[in-house]
DNA sequence: AAGTGGTCTAGACCACGCG
DNA sequence: GCGTGGTCTAGACCACTTT
């Protein structure tokens, strides 16, 4: 997406570097005044890139030494946070069942809108997780529509709605807040997840915010746990 | 602490201000032009201040407008691992209704012991949130016996076995796994949380690792989300 | 048009790590 | 001593909001 700054330009290099392992992990960066050269620019500018690569974890600043590229999972524990790729360890078939769109916002929230989200309409699509063909997650997901364009279901990277939003638009995932509840399965719940009405469901909702401050995602997750539990994990 | 730099005492001096109520709440702050002039400095430095503030929660930037003073939320990632005295906004009474023991580990878990775990026996006690008088979860704790003496019921800090461990012990909560599952209220469950039998009911479990690398602390609990959902929020 | 924050230039001096 | 990042100066031009 749109580089239209330098210092947004310089970190969409870096980062793509440590992502694809030219720059590896535990390696130092090239020093700002290389950069600087590199990128013809000052060390304000270049200083300013690499700032919001620290904030995202990317990289690690030694007084003295140098920048050094961080190994890119380290304080992302979160399993949730990484989405359902990374949450379960079994073969996980991703099918999106309602391509992304621009609606109106659910009625129901556990989070407060801000008022420019108020003001927005939303874009919505859901998901559905599969394990071993059979359905365990329906996903439902949304964020406004005036922060960031519907992506379309085929420009997905890998199904991940997350890898998508860092490699096409450099946003990275900063935090989450979660609700949790134990429901019984509606109708229309159970026909999705394919279980009997009224079994147990593990209702999650979610906010995720990102490096960028505008743009918050918002989810509710109904997932089956009997067979496979939902794994989380926290570093400090 | 030492306000060293400059940028620092402009931190201070603003963050000051707002907690105090002088720089009102919706308020804008003085331009940045303002602040180079009182602070006999340019912007650089004086917008590296307000980053550091807008980073913190303390404002929010307007572009053409100026910085604006936010409401000051709590927000102190990771409720989970704190402990549910902090996990949940109302009233919470704690009732330890088994109290510190030492036994054999259960054998029903979702997490592998250590060989020096597996060895030792392990001290067990349970514990009852209530609120508003009704019971909301139940919870089961473990860690090993070898580690740590079990700690006297009427020892606990404040009902919280984390303050305690901080306070009394210098063992400091350093992340956790957990594994989520919705199932149905046993007749025990049900007695235990007054709800009908059958009823959804949040399991977790989870393993908080410590600052004492030998030291794993185990729980399961059992949490009715029809009145209070469980909330866990994360930070990168 | 005037004022605000957003980006950027072209320097400077300092504190830290290493040879 | 030299290169690194940390702080700071003194400007400039642009984009956005308000009057």
């Amino acid at each position: 997406m749109a580089n239209k700054t330098k210092y947004r330009e310089i970190m969409g290099y870096i980062k793509e570097r440590i992502q694809t392992g030219n720059y590896a992990v535990g390696s130092f960066l090239p020093s700002e005044n290389e950069l600087c050269q590199q990128f013809n620019t000052t060390r304000t500018t270049v200083r300013r890139a690499l700032e919001e690569l620290l904030r995202e974890g990317f990289i690690q600043k030694e007084h003295g030494r140098g920048s050094k590229v961080l190994e890119r999972s380290k304080s992302l524990g979160l399993l949730t946070v990484k989405g359902f790729s990374g949450a379960i360890d079994y073969d996980v078939n991703t099918v999106i069942s309602v391509p992304p769109n621009i609606t109106s916002w659910p009625t129901m929230r556990s989070f407060a809108l801000s008022d420019t989200e108020e003001a927005s309409d939303c874009v919505y699509f859901q998901r559905i997780r599969n394990i071993n063909g059979k359905p365990v997650v329906v996903e439902d997901n949304w964020y406004a529509a005036s922060v960031l364009e519907p992506i379309d279901a085929a420009d997905f990277v890998e199904g991940s709605f997350f890898k998508t939003l860092s490699q096409k638009h450099l946003i990275e995932i900063m935090g989450a807040e979660q609700e949790l509840r134990a429901i019984t399965a509606t109708a229309e719940l159970a026909k999705k997840l394919q279980v009997a009405v009224n079994s147990p469901i593990l209702h999650i909702t979610v906010r995720f915010r990102t490096s960028l401050p505008e743009l918050n995602l918002y989810g509710a997750l109904y997932c089956t746990t009997t067979e496979y539990p939902i794994r989380n994990s926290y570093s400090v």
